[in-house]
DNA sequence: CGTTACCTGAAA
DNA sequence: TTTCAGGTAACG
């Protein structure tokens, strides 16, 4: 569920509230150990009690919570995870799935209807992460890059957004969002993009995450932030989930089609297939 | 490359 | 009852 903006809205939350405050005890409910990926919950504990969070940081989609250890907590919320401050009197969440009590007597909580969540507990960051492309929002993120990672390739625009390979941190709503604000037919191929649908396509991808960003993340279904709260994008999107409404620029019926195997919405007339879909190069150059 | 699996609940 | 879901890894 979360994107790149949900998940930096809980690292920019969690960040001021776990800094400094030390692991009491690790514990994983019944049902949930597949999040320890066969280490037991004692050899777990024996590394973190004591331990204190440090910096809260993100990569893509990944969360990073730093220890004063130099070990790093790992966490991917997938589709339904969330992360809750709460103070250890307060109501257990349903599905809550793991819990770090601190010194104090707070608690961060790990819940996660569906399970697909991970927690990998690592002394380098590195070592829990697959390959990622750029961040969408740092300053190696240029137009330049963005081609990089779209050039030569046949798959279709939507399917590369998505790849966290090209770019790191993109899922389904900001994907459809950023296609239609640069007037791209999701089903073009990657590599077929003229030098201004780049540059534009740079822009929009950049302006949706920071919109997301500044409205604290989109609440369609599970996602909310570390108090439980919704975000404010799902308010604003153009496109997602809009099947069947009328474009805001144009009145056209919004499509929803499936792309790469993920739901695709998109304005058929302000989105049309290009008729010149050639690729730039016919080939990607071997790296 | 597209499809399936991983889980579980909400919505159609 | 069936379909669908902010994601990824594994499959053919």
């Amino acid at each position: 569920m979360p994107e790149l903006p949900e998940v930096e809205t809980v690292r920019r939350q969690l960040q001021p509230l776990i800094a400094g405050r030390r692991i009491t005890r690790f514990t994983v409910m019944p049902g949930a150990e597949r999040l320890l990926r066969g280490r037991s919950t004692s050899e777990i504990n024996a590394q973190l009690i004591g331990c204190a969070f440090t910096t809260v940081g993100r990569r893509g989609k990944y969360l990073a919570l730093h220890l004063d250890n130099d070990q790093v907590v790992v966490v991917h919320l997938r589709m339904t995870g969330s992360l809750r401050f709460r103070t250890s009197d307060h109501e257990e969440e349903s599905f809550t799935r793991a819990v770090f009590d601190l010194d104090g007597g707070d608690q961060l909580r790990f819940v996660d209807v569906r399970k697909f969540g991970t927690i990998d507990f690592v002394d380098q960051l590195s070592e829990a992460l697959p390959e990622l492309g750029p961040e969408p929002l740092s300053d190696h993120f240029t137009p330049e890059a963005l081609w990089y990672a779209l050039r030569g390739r046949q798959q279709p625009l939507k399917a590369a957004l998505l790849d966290q390979r090209n770019i790191a941190g993109i899922g389904n709503i900001y994907a459809d969002e950023a296609l239609f604000l640069a007037r791209l037919n999701p089903e073009a191929p990657a590599g077929s993009l003229r030098p201004p649908e780049r540059r534009l396509l740079h822009a929009t991808i950049r302006q949706v995450l920071e919109d997301g960003v500044r409205h604290g993340g989109a609440s369609f279904r599970d996602y909310t932030d570390v108090d439980g709260s919704e975000g404010e994008q799902q308010y604003f999107v153009r496109v997602f989930r809009r099947t069947d409404e009328p474009c805001d620029e144009c009145g056209t019926t919004i499509r929803r089609i499936v792309v790469g195997g993920r739901a695709t919405h998109f304005c058929p007339k302000c989105q049309p297939v290009r008729q010149r879909t050639r690729m730039v190069k016919s080939t990607r150059p071997k790296q």
